[in-house]
DNA sequence: ACAGGATGTCTAGCGTTGCTAGGATGTGGT
DNA sequence: ACCACATCCTAGCAACGCTAGACATCCTGT
């Protein structure tokens, strides 16, 4: 009973995490608007009904492709970081980084952005890597700052701006760096 | 025969302005996802395949109403940086008129700024009104300053960033004044 | 060892979406 | 008066998210 039931327990887990993964690729491949829960159920060569035993509906699974992209954001932008070589330096780093992940995996971005998800930003219950990824902005500011969550908020909220119109094309795409250096050029001088 | 098809053309003309506005209202009232091509073909009383024999498809729709948008928001705009007792306080004003622009209205916001449209960004093809929004930025800087454009560019994008994720509750909806002072008070000091 | 029950999966289908083909209706020009 | 044309609607297609209910499979208790 234990054993087997364990072993279950596992294949679920490890099944769960496929559907994750491929939807994140198939969205990465084509795009969010060709993931449909018929092409994923596809993809993972499951019946559509079993998406459902996983997740409370479509929604549910971009928010999960959303928490693994946080958990990545926040490991390379702690790298960026920690591989700064002054603190003063830490914060073009960290957005330069920023910027990065989100140009290199736009589909990913989307759904932690932009895609409507069921995760609670900025409350009691917001997921660790939500919050760690913020933090990594905060820590780029003098911990005796009062105000270093406010930088925190208008810097990300700067570089999603930036991010999200030059990925809809609605600024030019080039002259991304000229816009981030003359933003944190600003920004810093509050450090 | 010319007098008949005049009045045709005319009514034509005035069924295509209330396609918008509809498409508009039902979107302010009950938000984009209640916008189907059934719920609004059943508010302008006709059926519809009208709807496609005055515009190429949903987005199209979406994109016209988008531009009627931002017609409004260069009015906005414009008033308020006119408005401003000195030219140092344009900025200040036209951020926040902008702001408030994006809070109260947040429906014609998203079909301007995050739904997908067939809108032509900063390119030969832009339309009149979307460049006179940009412009009004522009303005805010000195006409000798070489880097306005990107000042303008940075300084939209930042203010875009600030009313997208606290308007899907990313960052905390109170603070936004205090979150635009800060951010002008730092950029203003490049004017 | 075997019936009974629980668990897991699939087929089939519901209601809704954007969009369109083809027929009915009615007006305008000759 | 009649034909031609333009306008508009009914009906329907394929694809969507999601779910009910049948079927199969495996574990458990006697």
């Amino acid at each position: 009973m234990s054993a087997i039931s364990e072993r279950r327990e596992r294949e679920r887990a490890h099944r769960h995490q496929l559907i994750i993964s491929a939807a994140r690729e198939l969205a990465e491949a084509e795009g969010w608007e060709a993931v449909t829960t018929r092409r994923l159920a596809e993809r993972v060569e499951y019946s559509q009904p079993v998406l459902y035993s996983h997740f409370d509906g479509k929604d549910a699974i971009v928010s999960a492709v959303a928490l693994d992209g946080f958990s990545q954001l926040a490991a390379y932008l702690s790298h960026a970081r920690q591989a700064a070589p002054e603190p003063e330096h830490a914060l073009r780093a960290v957005s330069r980084a920023y910027l990065e992940f989100a140009t290199d995996r736009p589909a990913l971005y989307q759904a932690m952005f932009i895609l409507p998800t069921d995760l609670k930003f900025a409350s009691a219950e917001t997921p660790v890597p939500l919050r760690a990824s913020f933090d990594e902005f905060v820590n780029c500011f003098r911990p005796d700052s009062e105000r270093r969550e406010l930088f925190a908020e208008v810097i990300w909220a700067a570089l999603h701006g930036i991010a999200v119109l030059s990925q809809s094309g609605r600024i030019p795409a080039d002259g991304q760096e000229e816009r981030v250096d003359f933003l944190i050029t600003q920004i810093a001088s509050a450090r």
